[in-house]
RNA sequence: GCCCCCAUCGUCUAAGUGGUUAGGACACGGGCCUUUCAAGCCCGCGGUCGGGGUUCGAGUCCCCGUGGGGGCACCA
């Protein structure tokens, strides 16, 4: 362990776009740890670069942590002991740092143009060299750079890294990384305009904010040993460093593209948090999901709440490899997490989506319908699609589907007519008694019960897939289910006699 | 072109320090239940990337291939 105190992870994402499945299991992660070692969890925004700032992002990433629970100890919004949390806030702080590395000789100005750089790129592709800065300031005489500095020209400050050796730096997952220090670029640390990039910044900041556990995505691998380099050269301890594994698209072949992203949308499923909110997904599915990608807890435990995760995550059981995204494993925690709901909860998250779809309801209103659709969701979004024509005053009825199985218009019509001629007189009108008439119709008119009950189920909800019928009936009530026989009456009779052209 | 990482069923994964028929989940196929659709239960299909080593013994350790991923910006 490099550094003491109580255990402080943080999520550091830049306000450059939507909050995904990549970032949210890394907030994931460094939640749990956290949370379970009683340390605090800091969310800090790396907005350095201006350029590349997406209005509304910032919020789209705290509503979306907030939506999967991960609520955070500091962070921009709320403070705290080592703020501000925005980088762009602690814009003075990096330049101090940086000119500490050029005293210590770990850095240097450097004043070449960046036309001068995308040319010396363009001739090192043509050579198939490696692109590299040249050194060419690095040369300078340090008197004659500070001069020029303090003269008011243009300038970056660069890294000076070593030319000869190597470095090894430890990933937690991965063991030691070693490489040799010729491959390491001299990265800018300071960029022109005054703003730090990302390698001074995560440096300095995960410091001074006394960040004990550096989990981020495995694409900083490449960039680790600089880091590393940055704390030496800093004489600062290192954090223990873990880079968690990517995510591929389905098939497993390649990471997900913008494109995939905008086909995997027409189908509801996605890669973007507030699409999957939006699209019915629990927070409680998303994050056993996403949880369970790169890591695990043995060979046969899968279900988890939070609070589960926060008690058994572990460092230890986490994967390197890259894993494929599976929607339909995401479904099927869905469907686990909806069944484990309380009635009353279900009932409650199910509002916004009959509203969406037209259909102004309350949770009381929905709460008699739990028991017979809770079973049947898949997403939230599947309420209304399953459950809508309750809240209707009229149905459409597809005429042939009213057509029982294996039947004619003219016996379907007998059939119905029978039952709407002893449901009329049906009372009380329960699922029992609804269920009992029905039954003995069944009998008495020869027929299978999927035909009759088909034929009713049809006539009652307008489709032919319904949560269970009785109970349907007995919670549309007998005015309308009446009503709508009736209506489905009349189109039997027109499907026997087809008018004849008039 | 250079650097780094990864490798068990189609997919997510288990098999602490090498030791039985490589286990579970999703998906898929079949069955049970059954008024439809689900849910639930049962059964089945299916895997250690290839080649060399080390070893009595390798999914597990080493090397080489191959495949995949990431990086090589005054972006993060």
């Amino acid at each position: 362990m490099s550094q003491q105190g109580p255990v402080r992870t943080r999520f550091a994402p830049s306000p450059t776009g939507w909050l995904h499945i990549g970032g949210a299991r890394t907030a994931l992660y460094s939640f749990l740890l956290a949370r379970q070692a009683g340390g605090q969890f800091i969310l800090r925004i790396e907005d350095t670069d201006r350029k590349r700032y997406v209005p509304g992002s910032e919020e789209d990433l705290m509503e979306g942590l907030r939506w999967l629970g991960l609520e955070w100890d500091e962070g921009p919004d709320k403070g705290g002991p080592y703020g501000p949390y925005r980088q762009s806030e602690r814009k003075a702080l990096y330049r101090r740092y940086a000119e500490e590395l050029v005293a210590r000789g770990h850095a240097y100005y450097c004043f070449c143009t960046p036309e001068r750089l995308a040319r010396l790129r363009e001739e090192q592709r043509r050579r198939k060299l490696p692109p590299r800065y040249d050194g060419l300031c690095r040369r300078l005489d340090p008197e004659e750079a500070r001069r020029r500095v303090e003269a008011g020209e243009s300038h970056v400050i660069r890294f000076k890294a070593p030319r000869e050796g190597t470095v090894t730096a430890h990933d937690l997952i991965r063991g030691d990384i070693t490489v040799a220090n010729k491959d390491i670029d001299d990265y800018i640390l300071l960029k022109s305009d005054g703003y730090p990039t990302y390698h001074l910044a995560v440096v300095v900041d995960d410091h001074l904010m006394k960040i004990t556990h550096v989990l981020r995505g495995a694409e900083w691998l490449g960039t680790f040993p600089l880091h590393v380099h940055l704390y030496r050269a800093f004489g600062w301890p290192e954090p223990i460093w873990v880079h968690l594994s990517t995510f591929l698209k389905p098939s497993g072949k390649g990471k997900i593209s913008k494109r995939d992203a905008d086909i995997f949308r027409k189908d509801h499923k996605s890669v973007l948090i507030r699409d999957l909110r939006e699209f019915g997904y629990l927070p409680e599915a998303v994050n056993n999901w996403m949880a369970l990608m790169g890591w695990s807890y043995d060979d046969r435990t899968e279900f988890f709440t939070l609070d589960d995760l926060i008690e058994k995550f572990s460092l230890e059981r986490l994967k390197p490899s890259p894993a494929a995204v599976n929607f339909s494993k995401l479904d099927h925690f869905n469907g686990l997490h909806i069944r484990a709901l309380a009635p009353e909860e279900l009932a409650r998250r199910l509002v916004p989506f009959f509203q969406k779809a037209g259909y102004s309801v309350t949770p009381e209103d929905l709460l008699p319908l739990i028991p017979i659709i809770q079973t049947r969701l898949t997403t939230l979004e599947d309420g209304p699609q399953l459950a809508g024509f309750f809240f209707q005053e009229d149905i459409e009825h597809p005429e042939q589907d009213l057509i029982g199985d294996k039947m004619d218009a003219a016996s379907s019509y007998q059939a119905l007519s029978k039952v709407y001629q002893r449901l009329e007189a049906l009372d009380p009108w329960t699922t029992e008694t609804i269920e009992q008439v029905l039954r003995g119709l069944v009998e008495e008119l020869g027929l299978k019960p999927r035909q009759l009950f088909g034929i009713v189920r049809v006539a009652v909800t307008g489709r032919r897939v319904s949560p269970p019928l009785f109970e349907t009936m007995a919670l549309l009530g007998k005015e309308r289910c009446l009503r709508w026989m009736k209506q489905a009456l009349a189109a039997l009779e027109r499907l026997q006699a087809p008018a004849s052209p008039s």
